[in-house]
DNA sequence: CGCGCTGTTGAAACTTGTCAAAGTTTGTGG
DNA sequence: CCACAAACTTTGACAAGTTTCAACAGCGCG
């Protein structure tokens, strides 16, 4: 069976960054020999660089699934890293109404939307039992005035959730269903694979209804284009588990310029 | 006729931040003594530091309406604040499609999408003649690291486009034609009341289709709300020229929860 | 083992897009 | 200054795509 494989492959080993067994030495990970120092915000940083960020760092928090990190409204003071696990951040309107605004993994940093009014806008949610580093916003302010990497590293990671925004409202403003599957699907195998998994194979950490708060779609529509993708031997679909068969053709549905000029 | 007064009171004004008989003074504009100073990057500096900030400045472009301040796959290298005029920024999809990503006007900056990859990754254009400081990117992160409000005020600032691109996410994923027409008039409404213009009136600097662009809709759809909204009386519409009778009953508009839950 | 949550599938309804035509404004060149 | 072309806007009729509503299936948890 596929399912049993992908497991293997990639979907238990992205939850066991931190296993149980390693709790305690867990305590004591620094950004030095965290084993996503190269994606996470300790880019480029001499060893030296690197222990002073890691001073900023005092707590590492375990976030089980479900819970949040933080809440819209919230007070604003720590940008957090994700060392391990899966979140979701989300927007509700007054209504009631909300949207699923980004799903973030292992090496991403969460937060930033609070700079802005001291508050945080958002709600991030694990998805499954997640650890995450508390960085005291001021201090790493005042960390990336003295060390000019990390300050301008910083700059990107913001600036990238900037053109990442942009991407999704491309795919919200003019694709069709077919499209913001395909691009969802892409995105996560090519996010899998910077983390050395599967770029084939993955389980998914969300509903079917969170992707399609995330996509601008109903739950109902995405469980039809997977249905669809499934029938022309794009993917394999079993509940939360995908294999993608053709990623060619997958990103062939991205190019072709047929709908919503 | 309403359209001629409001030329006077709003649409004509904005023209003209820096009219013709005061080109030379322009040329010698300083943030000191920069009428958008505490719209635009200097806010909260002291005299000393804001001259400081204006070292920096050693260009100020005019941009001629339709010319592009940058371009997508260019290289990045400075941060742009609108001192007068209008753009809009717009990605483009390899097919040819493309979208509005936002409408930018005086105080504002532009070029922050170009930090991550050192190339900028999309197109800014001017929609009137418009004048624009240029800001060398790596001087103003060395500035940044020696005066703390302007790195704060800055990291503000990108953390304030990330939350606006979610409000334009949520926007595009889960509101119907009216609400989106009305988040976009009162949006402009809000934005020219902050720049001391009437909240009411104004003149559109957009096309229809650029509208729509933005707000993920065909053009027509856009010309049928304005034409609907009309009808109910809640604005009046004469080709760019918007007059809003019922600034409540556009916010009530936001807040009947019914479409796409 | 059954209940609830999640996911799948079908048919009908509704919203928005597409196509087409005509009206309006703006800009340009004679 | 006028005339004409181009660009933009409005409106209608129809088509297409997505949502809504509903029923049912499958998986996982207590």
């Amino acid at each position: 069976m596929p399912s049993d494989k992908a497991l293997k492959t990639s979907g238990a080993a992205n939850n066991k960054l931190a296993p149980k067994e390693l709790s305690l030495a867990v305590i004591k990970t620094a950004c030095s020999n965290c084993n996503l120092r190269e994606l996470c915000l300790p880019l480029g940083l001499t060893d030296d660089e690197m222990e002073r960020l890691d001073e900023l760092i005092s707590v590492r928090r375990r976030v089980k699934r479900g819970d949040s990190l933080y809440r819209a409204g919230q007070p604003f003071g720590y940008i957090y890293a994700i060392r391990s696990g899966f979140f979701k951040t989300d927007v509700l309107l007054e209504d009631g109404r909300d949207q699923v605004t980004g799903f973030q993994m292992a090496g991403e940093l969460l937060g930033m939307d609070g700079i802005c009014t001291e508050c945080h806008t958002c709600n991030a949610v694990a998805l499954e039992d997640s650890e995450v580093c508390h960085i005291p916003f001021s201090r790493l302010e005042k960390l990336s005035r003295e060390i000019q990497t990390l300050q301008h590293h910083f700059h990107q990671v913001m600036s990238r959730e900037i053109v990442r925004d942009h991407g999704l409202m491309t795919l919200l403003g003019m694709m069709c269903v077919e499209e913001r599957i395909a691009a969802f699907l892409l995105n996560l195998s090519q996010r899998f694979t910077a983390r050395g998994f599967s770029p084939a194979e993955f389980n998914l950490r969300m509903t079917r209804e969170e992707i399609g708060s995330y996509l601008g779609l109903k739950l109902e529509t995405v469980s039809r284009a997977f249905s669809r993708f499934q029938e022309e031997k794009l993917i394999n679909v079993q509940q939360k588990h995908i294999h993608i068969l053709d990623i060619d053709g997958l990103k062939r549905i991205m190019s072709r310029h047929n709908q919503r000029a």
